[in-house]
DNA sequence: TATCCGTGGCA
DNA sequence: TTGCCAAGGAT
């Protein structure tokens, strides 16, 4: 490795951060005092796994509807999914409003230390660290997909993820400063988002490209190592459209699982071949409204077909929604993609 | 440890 | 079109 002396690195990378730093709405510029640790703590459960450019408009509304955690604490659940619509990985929702209790019951508000953090709901190691370097100026060592990709390029790590994990964990923390935590943390993930990006790192205008034991050697894009992945499974399912009188019919999900409490069309089984009318809420002539909307998940690939019918006479269950306020419904992207369908 | 859990942009 | 993957967490 040519990163012998861990120490380099942030001064260089911070110095790099004071010119370079992206402004971000939930962010202040490098070296200013920092954030709100309520606005840290909601962009960091909005940007698990997610774009800034996605999580942005969302953190806006949701900052404008409940300034405080004690806001967000006293919301409706309801009002909490429906708001939280469209940006995907809905337990986070929940475990927002789980955590948002449990800061304000009592009154104290957020803990400052990584290991408190680590305890709330929702919040796991990436998101204990990080609010504690960027709201409270912990040195944590903070561990994200962009600086797992980082520091496996600076070391030239052969080791394939997931299994590098603790290994390139143990090197990131060679490299954490005691002075100014949260730049650095941020400034890590700046770099990979913006040069040390997955495909074509732009090595030559690298502030670390002098350490880099992956620059070295030639191919830095091969880095990190990933396993081998296997291919999505092909899903198929039925949901059924049932209008009355200008509104629809919807249902909540259970609490569990796919899109859980999430207001959705009735659906029926996930089979490996089309279900047909299988699971309709009721018995009838179903037929299939246009061509299947095509859905990709995180595990598998979703062909859904919307079937249509009308409904009995005294047809009662699931929630009838005016479909010209379907907007407001709060339904997932797959949803409103069938409701549009 | 492995699996489950969304979505959208990009090459 | 297809695969990749982005500031991960819970079980």
């Amino acid at each position: 490795m040519l990163v012998d002396t861990p120490d380099a690195v942030a001064p260089q990378l911070l110095a790099w951060y004071d010119r370079h730093a992206r402004a971000l709405a939930w962010r202040s510029p490098p070296g200013a005092p920092p954030p709100d640790p309520y606005a840290v703590w909601l962009s960091e459960v909005m940007l698990q796994q997610t774009t800034t450019v996605a999580a942005a408009p969302f953190f806006r509304r949701f900052l404008e509807r409940w300034p405080t955690v004690e806001a967000l604490a006293a919301a409706r659940d309801d009002d909490v999914m429906a708001a939280w619509a469209g940006l995907g990985y809905y337990a986070r929702a929940r475990n927002l409003l789980a955590c948002a209790r449990a800061v304000t019951q009592g009154g104290a508000g957020f803990p400052d230390t990584e290991a408190a953090l680590r305890d709330l709901p929702g919040i796991g190691d990436y998101t204990a660290a990080a609010v504690a370097a960027i709201a409270f100026d912990r040195p944590a060592t903070v561990v994200d997909g962009n600086i797992e990709r980082v520091v496996s390029r600076l070391f030239a790590v052969a080791d394939p993820l997931p299994g590098a994990k603790a290994r390139l964990r143990t090197l990131a923390a060679t490299l954490t400063p005691d002075r100014r935590p949260g730049d650095y943390a941020q400034a890590m993930m700046d770099l990979g988002a913006t040069i040390c990006t997955p495909r074509s790192p732009k090595c030559m205008i690298c502030p670390l490209h002098l350490l880099c034991a992956g620059r070295a050697s030639g191919a830095p894009e091969r880095f990190p190592v990933k396993a081998a992945k296997i291919a999505k499974p092909r899903r198929f399912a039925s949901a059924f459209r049932v209008e009355r009188a200008g509104s629809i019919l919807l249902v909540r999900r259970p609490d569990r699982g796919l899109l859980a409490g999430m207001m959705a069309l009735p659906t029926g089984p996930f089979a490996d071949a089309p279900p047909g009318d299988a699971g309709a809420p009721f018995a009838a002539d179903w037929q299939g409204r246009g061509a299947a909307v095509r859905h990709v998940f995180t595990h598998f690939e979703l062909s859904l077909q919307v079937m249509e019918a009308a409904p009995p006479p005294a047809f009662e269950g699931g929630t009838w929604w005016p479909i010209d306020r379907i907007a407001e419904a709060g339904l997932p992207t797959l949803f409103r993609k069938a409701v549009a369908a």
